[in-house]
Formats: C-alpha cells, sequence, structure tokens
DNA sequence: CATGTTGTACGAATTATTTCGTAATCAAAT
DNA sequence: ATTTGATTACGAAATAATTCGTACAACATG
C-alpha cells in the first residue's frame, strides 16, 4: 500500500474538510469554520497537532501562526470511507448503499440525471 | 423522537449485522459467525451485554442461554449511517456519495441496471 | 519597555470503546 | 453427589478520542 490506512476519526475528518475546502488554512480559520460552540480553539488545535503527527496534514511553521494543509487526498479518503461503510453495512454492495442515500436523502431530479448519465458512462 | 439517535460503534455494527440476519441468536452464535480471532467470547457477551443496557437489543433469559434479536430497525440505522456520511464526507450531496461508491467499488452490469430502473421510478 | 493579545506546546482529565480475567450459576454426565 | 463444561455477570484494565487548563513565546501598540 502506497499511503495506506486512512481512517480519520469524526473530528479529525470535520477538519479536512475544512482543510481540503481552503487549502491552506490557520488553526483559528479551521476552528471559526466548523463553529464549533461545544468545543474550544485548543481542542482544535491539539486535534490538528495530532493530525499533523499521524501525517495526515504538513503545516508550514515559518511564521508564529502556522499554516496547515492537508496531505491525505480528498478522492482517496472519501473512497476508502465508502468502501469501508459498503463493506461494514452493507455487505459489499455497493447498489444497496446507493439506492439506500438516494431512497433517504431524497435527491433532487437534477442530481438523479447526472447520475444517470454517470451510470451510462460506466458501460 | 421516538426510538431516535442510533449510533451504533463498529463493535455494535457488526454485532447488529449478524443479528439481522439470524434473526435470533445467542452470543456463541454471534461470536462464531463474526469469528474473531482477535477478541474472546466475554467481549462479544459484554458487548452484546451493553448494547442491551442502551435498548438496541432484547434478550429472552429464560432459559440459561439466552437469545438475543436486534431491536433497532436495520432499514432506519442503516438510513442514519448513510445520511450521517453525506453530511459529514460529502457536505451533503447524495449524488456525491453515489458516484464515489460506483467509481469505487466498480458494480457489476447488472447492478447498474438495478440502479437505473430505481432512479426511474423515483421520479 | 510594559502590557495585553494571539498563538503554540504540553500534559492531564474526561469520556467512549474494547478487551479480558474471574467468579458465580446452571446443566449435563459421570 | 461430584465433576466438568458452558454460560452469564461483573469489575477493571487497556486503548482511543476528545477536551481543556495552563505555561510560555511572539507580536503589536500605547
Amino acid at each position: 500500500m502506497t499511503n495506506s490506512n486512512i481512517k480519520p476519526t469524526e473530528g479529525e475528518m470535520e477538519i479536512l474538510q475544512m482543510l481540503w475546502q481552503k487549502g491552506l488554512a490557520t488553526v483559528r480559520e479551521v476552528h471559526e469554520g466548523l463553529n464549533k460552540k461545544d468545543s474550544g480553539y485548543t481542542t482544535t488545535l491539539k486535534l490538528m497537532q495530532i493530525m499533523h503527527e499521524k501525517g495526515m496534514v504538513e503545516r508550514d511553521t515559518n511564521q508564529k501562526t502556522h499554516i496547515y494543509k492537508a496531505i491525505v487526498s480528498k478522492d482517496k479518503t472519501e473512497k476508502q470511507m465508502v468502501s469501508k461503510m459498503i463493506d461494514n453495512v452493507f455487505n459489499g454492495s455497493a447498489a444497496r448503499l446507493v439506492m439506500q442515500a438516494l431512497g433517504n436523502h431524497s435527491a433532487s431530479a437534477d442530481e438523479i440525471d447526472e447520475i444517470k448519465k454517470y451510470l451510462d458512462s460506466l458501460k
């Protein structure tokens, strides 16, 4: 495995989202972006430090205020999480996951068209 | 909310799978079904006892060997987990989840047809 | 330069999850 | 009846994840 076993915790996932969205960000930017009322700044800081130790993010420490950046790829991480869910929750059936996802979170007509187009492109 | 906030841990999820599959089962049956080499019988037992406290399963204790049964619904639990993933990982876009799921775990042609049929039925 | 502000570092407390050792209970077989 | 085997109950240890208090460094500005 190249960059193997990415398994972000829930808290880490939220932070990754923010970093993927922003590209580069300080702890404060991430923290405010997440707009968590129930946990403080140092909590976010600590999490990001741990993520750094784990090699999920990198940071530029040249300035006083460190600038963080995700290392793990958004696409790869998403794939892994989906894959895990398909295995753990849907007994390996991607189709079951898809239907559950659509039935539930009722997708818009546009989304449905988009998905159909995508399905055709797979054949 | 009636039975709200189902949030099984990973271990609990595995057990629920087993219970949904079997309908009724003893701790031993679940444990063997899971075929975990790295954790003992009492671990599974303890988890199932905790799940009982949490109200996820019910059990018949009339016999020495207790018989367990899932209370939480498979469908509802799956919906919740998918929903959570859509929110946490895909910023609320079911379509993005679907495409990630299909691109990755390459579905068979049959599965794809099935999904298309399903999509049509949604309109 | 003294003082307040913002940031990182670090350690420790808290909470959640998983794991197992051991004791008690019950049933079956000797 | 006594032993053996399978089970549940319970408590506590181990591990993982989250949270925060506090100390210290850098910086700005009066």
